[in-house]
DNA sequence: CTACTACATTAGATATATTCTAAAATTTCC
DNA sequence: GGAAATTTTAGAATATATCTAATGTAGTAG
């Protein structure tokens, strides 16, 4: 995705294109692999322009709240995000705490007697269990 | 659910029976409301047994490992727990981080393709929105 | 261009959540 | 009763995330 399809995504949801959030917003579509905010902090600015851990925070809550990026939260550990560019459910590993795509399918809504007067805003199905790499290192032992 | 029975599920998993794990599986039995660690932590200790922080995490972990107790991760905040007594899903408000349980309903597993040697111990479907409270408190103003 | 306003960023402190440590206590089993 | 395994403990240590208040920057109207 190039600079200015980037830019025109953030402005049509109301966020300015600055350099931080740009930043943050290309790693992620760059890197497919779940990162956590501290990685996405540290591969921004290993980059060039120097941005704070807050910023980086702020910045994936802003993207987050626009749609454009989704959070996994991962029990114990730090929360993992990517951009929400094709749609997928998640694999999470008990063993290293990885985040995985899993090829997106048709997940049945809730019959709306049991949400009431909820608003729901998204739907995440996680797996949980080992990861191919777990699962052979603990087969074979 | 009597005592015996609590007992006798904890023993059926290979968990012995101390008096402060047992204090953490009643207490989640008994209360719906989806805790924290920290809430078990304090209530378990406003009764009797003291009970240390680190047996209260280590306690909760063994007992999701047995899978007798269920954690939701919640992004930026404490992971919650429930007993996995009745089969349900749940929904997690962005406001106020609440978890709320919603019916029981068949999801689909993904093709065994997609999932390649991966194990899936677990599936988990969340919701995430506004819950009642949230979403009416909102649209007043 | 200037100044105004709203929005963003910063470094570091603080708050929150969870795990670790090593010693002591408890339980199980023989 | 005693050995071995498991569990608990208090508090320190680590990890994760947010807050603060001062400073900077972008968009806009004059």
């Amino acid at each position: 995705m190039d600079t200015e399809a980037i830019r025109r995504s953030l402005e049509d949801r109301g966020l300015r294109c600055t350099t931080q959030r740009y930043a943050v917003m290309a790693f992620l579509i760059d890197h497919k692999g779940h990162p956590t905010a501290a990685e996405i902090f540290k591969a921004v600015n290993r980059v060039d322009p120097r941005s704070s851990r807050a910023t980086t925070y702020n910045n994936l809550r802003d993207l987050v709240k626009a749609g454009l990026v989704r959070e996994v939260a991962v029990e114990g550990r730090a929360g993992r995000f990517d951009a929400t560019g094709m749609r997928h459910h998640h694999f999470v590993c008990d063993r290293c705490g990885n985040v995985e795509d899993i090829d997106w399918y048709d997940v049945p809504k809730p019959a709306s007697r049991s949400l009431g007067k909820r608003v729901v805003r998204d739907c995440q199905l996680i797996f949980r269990g080992l990861c191919t790499k777990c699962a052979v290192r603990r087969t074979s032992h």
